[in-house]
DNA sequence: TTGTCACATGTTATTCTATTGCAAACAATG
DNA sequence: CATTGTTTGCAATAGAATAACATGTGACAA
């Protein structure tokens, strides 16, 4: 079995902070192995990014950080995304100008984003398959692949449950929101 | 054979006027058959994103804008880009920031993009065996799909020919330098 | 200990990308 | 002509990211 999961969509009934605890004790462990500094900072960017389940964009992240830590800037957030991205922890969706956590930074990867646009819950896949595929068909064209960008936008399964034109309960909810 | 190129990397000994007129008359010809106005800004804002084989930036058609339309402001240029984007006459490449002609404006597509980091060249596919394959992946999931994005970023094959570390004749031409 | 070096952060400013809101101009229709 | 909806002009602002340079900090060797 090639295809590979590796952030499912939640259940409404996960348990949020043994979630984040566990994507820290990974990232501490993988930064000690690799002699790379996850240093306060870097570590608190990467927890506020974790304590949501969906994409965040920077410029939230630098109003949360600015709470706990006066002097906070621009770079400092984009510095911390760096390094995050660089060490694999995180991944950037483009589609969104939003960062979200890696759910398996023990190797390196591009994954696949599948994007719930009621509720921007999103999860990720590494897909083999894919990956194949697209190399095949770039290929043919004589093309080399180094990098690729796959964005898939839709409907999660928890919101295809809830009949279309239906006011939900809470239509501000967020996907940690529905964890808690 | 279900995969299809819809903008192939051109030869370097292409005829470029001629492109970018065929793509003019095609885009005239699909606005009035569905009763879109191809104003005389927007049809310029097309013809100018046709002049480039490689994706271009909002600001930088905005300044060869103003050259001949004094007045014109972001919003001149963002409102013509809307309309080409609904249209399905542009694409927007979210990698880039940036907007590229579609091959083939006959019938709105999600494209598939190759995207090369060397010469800047696009090549764009429309690929049924990759959009049923990221359909049937997402659908394991229980996830319904409305959009993908889809950047393979690369080499292209006229760059995959020029030895890796060589400087080649002139390294800021552009796919359109490379096509007059 | 002290010096040194690499790395990380602070600080200010700037660039690039995109949208909002409202007024004026314009085109199609009857 | 009058009406209506669309398009454009214009000024301001929001949002995303980087540049440049100074300062701090921690590891390590002299
Ligand atoms: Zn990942
Ligand atoms: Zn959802
Ligand atoms: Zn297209
Ligand atoms: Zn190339």
């Amino acid at each position: 079995m090639t295809d590979q999961i590796v952030t499912p969509f939640r259940s409404e009934s996960h348990n949020h902070k043994r979630c984040v605890t566990d994507a820290m004790a990974l990232a501490e462990e993988r930064c000690a192995r690799r002699g790379a500094r996850l240093t306060r900072i870097r570590r608190r960017v990467l927890e506020l990014i974790w304590s949501r389940h969906e994409p965040v964009k920077a410029y939230d992240l630098l109003d949360q950080l600015r709470e706990e830590h006066r002097g906070a800037a621009p770079p400092t957030i984009y510095r911390a995304l760096d390094f995050l991205l660089a060490e694999g922890l995180i991944h950037r969706i483009e589609s969104l100008n939003a960062y979200i956590g890696c759910g398996d930074p023990s190797h390196p990867h591009l994954g696949q984003f599948l994007i719930c646009e009621r509720c921007n819950a999103v999860a990720e896949m590494d897909d083999d398959d894919i990956r194949d595929l697209l190399a095949h068909k770039a290929a043919l064209q004589g093309f080399h692949v180094n990098w690729q960008t796959i964005e898939i936008n839709g409907v999660c399964p928890s919101c295809r449950a809830i009949p279309n034109g239906t006011v939900s309960g809470n239509e501000t909810d967020t996907p940690a929101d529905r964890c808690r």
